[in-house]
DNA sequence: TTGTGGTGT
């Protein structure tokens, strides 16, 4: 251990951490955004001097002269916000294409968008004119007077699938590369491509200070030892955060929760006031650590001769809006802040007034394994960016402290230099859809900044060929293919959609898939609760809407009696439902109705809304057809009980567990089809339909009768070619 | 018989 537990008043007999080498500079990467309140806020007092303004001539002769341009800056450098307005105004959008910057999420790409168009002309400030922003369900920008779009990394793909030379933009800046989605990552290759066929294409990156060299490289075309013809180049932008002191602990740390318990607590007794951010893997552990913190209140405070309370918050993406929003108020003056916070504070957003930051050195990462096509849900070790990042958020407004629960040797011995970026660890299934949609025909030859195995390539083309998105030669079938790619879901969710023609439940299946994506969400379930201590009141409140059919035909259920009730909160309150997320469910259904009047019947505007109109309105009162068009999609799924209880997959001969929040959990019917697995203690499958055996031939003649094996031995070929 | 790092179309 590296040291015992302090008792009130105790001096700790042994150094606990050794003091830092030197003060490192550590920039948080601009990802960082705020809630909207906060943002809000900020731009009050914003300062004008931004780092970048230093760089603006620079920046422009890079961009003149060079195809491609890698931004290195740290936080708060201003990349973000000035870059497209320098080269507005420096005439990149004159010839009548615009700028387009993307960001990995919604709230950051609508906040900045906000942001800039105040910023840029108080006259012209309205969003949506000269500044727009393009997420899901909500566009705000106009194809004729746009001239600076950001979007998230999702919507530029997906703008590909009609515009695929990107022909409406001069300049495609890309920001938070470092961050390595995967829908950034296969931008970035879609984007060299592009470059070969349009030499007007400026194309900009914006990563962290790792990855700048890597970056470059991918992108540079020039083969030759004159570097006068180099087309890619890169601009360091100093930043404006704080120095970070980093310390480590001398010995190895057995327990880390038990460490940063104590790391607290000595940081509480010694230290200035400043508030405090803990990173723990998972939120069953930032809810330990909080209890832990809250049974020893009296202890705690007794540590300080003001007396001074520790005030303890949760921070993970399960909790509600108004949850999280705790965290983001300042703590009262005789109280120290403490955040316990999973990967979410890391980049997804920034708490202002955070002086020290405890890493576990910790993260959960799901992870796809290509040989089971199961998702894992594993506790691993961070790598150094992301260790240097979360330190980082000790430097935002003031110099900071930043203790590491290991060692510094540990630091760079066992952790790697980079997270394994999302294209290499997860289910590429819906990457390879879209890339064949856009054209990209072979996938194996395609420019990946860093390609994933080819066993996972195979594994996402027997699926597709599977749900007949691809054919036996691996190209992608008009129908269903293409208008399952132009579908905005996964491809079995697609595939499941486009059956419903056929079986005449377009209505259900529709509710089925917005509630399927309006529960996917972690923590948020239709029913109320926050905890397994409040599963009797979830098991009780589900009851008056389960059916025997399963899962899938319950959720109908749920959706249709709301509907009924003319969308009441008092009936949503009376049922213990959730009206939040009944409303998103709503807006989802219209918005997967619509994209299926566009693909499906080619209809677009006031003639899709009608026809959207329609498919949401005719009930099906048949169950079987709803079961049949599900299993259309998921028959890979299926299973058959085994006299434990448990269920053997018929494809892959896998054991898989009903998980208990399934309606069938106790009833265990012999054949089933389920829509959702999760490795955890052991591998639990959710959304789970009974099926007639008879029903998977006639539904995947091709897969249940035995022609497979020929096929999978075409891929290898194809694959290693 | 029990529970989820974070994103996105």
């Amino acid at each position: 251990m590296a040291k015992a537990f302090l008792k009130p008043g105790e001096v700790s007999s042994r150094k606990q951490f050794q003091e830092p080498n030197s003060s490192r500079l550590l920039g948080i990467g601009e990802s960082s955004y705020d809630y909207e309140s906060i943002i809000a806020a900020s731009m009050v007092a914003r300062n004008t001097s931004l780092p970048i303004h230093n760089y603006k001539e620079a920046l422009l002769y890079a961009v003149k002269e060079y195809r491609t341009v890698v931004v290195v800056g740290e936080t708060g450098s201003g990349k973000t916000t000035q870059i497209p307005q320098y080269l507005l105004k420096a005439g990149w959008t004159d010839h009548g294409r615009a700028i387009v910057c993307t960001q990995p999420r919604r709230i950051a790409t609508t906040a900045v968008a906000a942001r800039v168009a105040e910023e840029l002309d108080e006259s012209k400030g309205t969003l949506g004119e000269v500044v727009g922003f393009a997420v899901r369900f909500d566009n705000c920008w106009d194809s004729e007077r746009t001239k600076i779009l950001y979007a998230t990394d999702g919507t530029l793909l997906r703008m590909m699938l009609t515009d695929p030379l990107l022909l409406k933009f001069q300049v495609v800046m890309l920001d938070e590369v470092h961050e390595r989605t995967i829908a950034t990552d296969i931008l970035c290759g879609l984007l060299k491509k592009i470059q070969r066929l349009r030499s007007d294409l400026r194309v900009i990156i914006s990563s962290a200070t790792v990855d700048a060299e890597k970056f470059r490289d991918f992108f540079e075309t020039n083969v030759t030892e004159d570097c006068s013809s180099n087309t890619a180049i890169i601009l360091s932008v100093e930043g404006r955060s704080f120095p970070v002191d980093i310390y480590y602990t001398t010995y190895p740390v057995q327990d880390y929760l038990q460490a940063a318990y104590e790391t607290t607590l000595e940081i509480h007794r010694k230290q200035q006031d400043g508030d405090i951010l803990i990173f723990v893997p998972s939120s069953e552990q930032v809810d330990h650590l909080l209890e832990r913190f809250q049974s020893n209140e009296f202890q705690i405070c007794s540590l300080r001769k003001d007396r001074k309370r520790l005030c303890c918050v949760p921070l993970y993406s399960g909790l509600s809006y108004r949850e999280q929003l705790a965290t983001f108020q300042p703590a009262p003056s005789n109280e120290r802040k403490v955040v316990v916070s999973t990967n979410i504070a890391e980049t997804s957003v920034t708490i202002q007034g955070i002086v020290f930051v405890i890493d576990t050195g910790f993260c959960r990462m799901r992870v796809h394994s290509p040989e089971t096509g199961m998702d894992l849900l594993c506790i691993q070790s961070i790598s150094r960016a992301s260790a240097d990042q979360r330190a980082g958020r000790a430097g935002r407004s003031c110099p900071g402290k930043c203790y590491r629960l290991y060692t510094e040797d540990c630091y760079w011995k066992l952790l790697t230099e980079n997270s394994v970026p999302e294209i290499c660890r997860t289910n590429l299934a819906t990457a390879i859809l879209q890339l064949k949609a856009i054209g990209i025909e072979n996938v194996m030859n395609f420019s990946f900044i860093d390609p994933p195995s080819a066993k996972s390539v195979a594994t996402a083309f027997e699926v597709l060929y599977a749900i007949d998105a691809i054919t036996e030669d691996g190209v992608l079938s008009d129908f269903p293919g293409m208008v399952m790619a132009d579908l905005p879901m996964e491809p079995f969710l697609a595939r499941t959609l486009v059956a419903a023609k056929d079986f005449e439940c377009v209505r259900e299946i529709i509710t089925i898939i917005a509630m399927l994506q309006v529960e996917q969400v972690p923590g948020d379930s239709v029913f109320k609760y926050s905890s397994s201590r409040e599963h009797k009141s979830f098991e009780a409140a589900r009851k008056p809407f389960g059916v025997a059919e399963g899962d899938l035909l319950t959720l109908v259920n749920i959706y249709d009696a709301f509907e009924a009730s003319g969308h009441s909160m008092r009936w949503c309150s009376n049922h213990g439902i959730v009206p939040r997320l009944m409303k998103k469910a709503r807006l989802l259904r219209r918005s997967i109705a619509l994209s299926l009047s566009n693909v499906m019947y080619g209809l677009y505007g006031s003639a899709a809304l009608s026809k959207a109109d329609g498919l949401l309105s005719q009930k099906n009162p048949d169950p079987s057809s709803v079961i049949k068009a599900t299993l259309k999609g998921f028959f890979m799924n299926s299973a058959v009980v085994q006299p434990d209880g448990s269920y053997l997959t018929l494809v892959g001969k896998r054991s898989v567990t009903i998980h208990p929040s399934s309606v069938l959990a106790s009833r265990l019917p012999k054949y089933i089809v389920y829509c959702e697995s999760i490795h955890l203690k052991r591998i639990y499958i959710r959304n789970i339909t009974v099926i007639e055996p008879q029903w998977l031939i006639q539904v995947a003649p091709h897969v249940f009768e035995k022609r497979k094996s020929r096929i999978e031995e075409k891929w290898k070929n194809l694959i290693s070619e």
